[in-house]
DNA sequence: GTCTATAACCTGATAGAC
DNA sequence: GTCTATCAGGTTATAGAC
């Protein structure tokens, strides 16, 4: 126990967490379903028993990874959305930087999630439940802002969701895509990343572009 | 022989066909490894070993079903991209068209399609062959049309790839985020459609306006 | 062509030695 | 805590009756 735990604190990786890093990996990549367990201790470099002794289950294993998952989306930006020294367009700056920051590091994560998403909806709802990736029910000072803007820009013709489309489109797409835009175009991972680096720009660009354009182009 | 032809002329459902259809449907809700030919049997109303003695295997009825959905995204637009007779703005307008049309009817296919293209790459493009789903290699007119638009806009400092990108995000993206957009707003099916509907005029005012805004706004 | 029964295999989970 | 061996249940695919 002593050697384990300093073994722990040396190498930050006990079985435990060594188990959880493999399966993110692997879930993440295969999805559920298609994951074996056994490609969860093949990918840990550790026994297929240790799945079970630790976690019980294949399946409260995963839930660990969804919510983690989950968690990632949604709590990190709590602070972004919520903080009241900053304007509507410079939170989407920030916004749109740190998901892409992010999703340059797990790539494949909105894929996975959105697929497990659409494979039961239901039951992540019932199992995951909602507190557990809300922060309570505050209302979010960025939708204040928004609000604001839109009632300013006599926005009121056009529904707010499709701008709140257009932001998770425009921004998490490319990474959704990615193997089939890859494919065809014969990006390398670098350059692929290069253009999104450049997104973190020109998003914002686009978001206040589509704004603008929907107050007087829509009224034809 | 006689009778099941005769039948299936006048149902339009041989046996064959009505298996394809539930496996279309299984496959694509919950993705191949999820699938099990047991359910694509009770989907069908038929027999489990009517699978195998049509298809002769899972993977190979799912790979018929793949390369047609592959080929809906694909085949069904090269008339619209190589018209010489529309402009390229028209052509936009009709190609949101089509694909907002054709998700409506097919909502879950992008999801399925990206998954199992994120699950294993190089599979398809071994498997399925990339020359099935392309038209040859004729040049499309719409690109050319495109790069004309592109040099009298003097867009060379933006790469043309973000302006796809955004067009298939903008199009494509609100379907695969679908279960979770439904989830948090509280939209029906029916409304969510109805907004599907308006971005048919939305975007492409949207990518015309994220074209221009590239021409001044990105210079700083 | 269609069905039932079953073979052959795979996967999650556990028992029990160390 | 960690491993090997194995069980129990489920899944694909086929054999063989009709």
């Amino acid at each position: 126990m002593a050697k384990k735990a300093k073994e722990a604190i040396e190498k930050n990786t006990s079985t435990e967490e060594r188990i959880k890093e493999a399966a993110r990996r692997v879930f993440t990549q295969k999805g559920y379903a298609a994951t074996r367990t056994r490609d969860i201790a093949e990918e840990s470099g550790l026994n297929l028993a240790l799945i079970n002794y630790y976690f019980r289950s294949k399946e409260k294993l995963f839930d660990i990874i969804m919510l983690e998952h989950l968690q990632l989306f949604i709590h990190s930006i709590m602070g972004i959305v919520n903080d009241e020294s900053t304007s509507l367009q410079e939170k989407i700056e920030i916004l749109v930087g740190h998901y892409i920051d992010m999703l340059i590091k797990n790539p494949n994560i909105p894929i996975f999630l959105l697929n497990e998403i659409n494979a039961d909806p239901k039951k992540l709802i019932a199992k995951i439940g909602i507190d557990k990736i809300q922060h309570g029910h505050e209302p979010v000072y960025l939708m204040k802002q928004w609000m604001e803007i839109a009632a300013t820009k006599k926005m009121a013709n056009i529904n707010p969701i499709h701008i709140l489309m257009n932001f998770v489109a425009l921004t998490i797409f490319p990474f959704v895509g990615s193997p089939l835009i890859r494919n065809r175009t014969g990006l390398s991972i670098e350059a692929f990343n290069k253009l999104m680096e450049e997104r973190k720009k020109l998003i914002p660009i686009w978001i206040n572009a589509t704004m603008n354009s929907a107050l007087y182009d829509n009224g034809q």
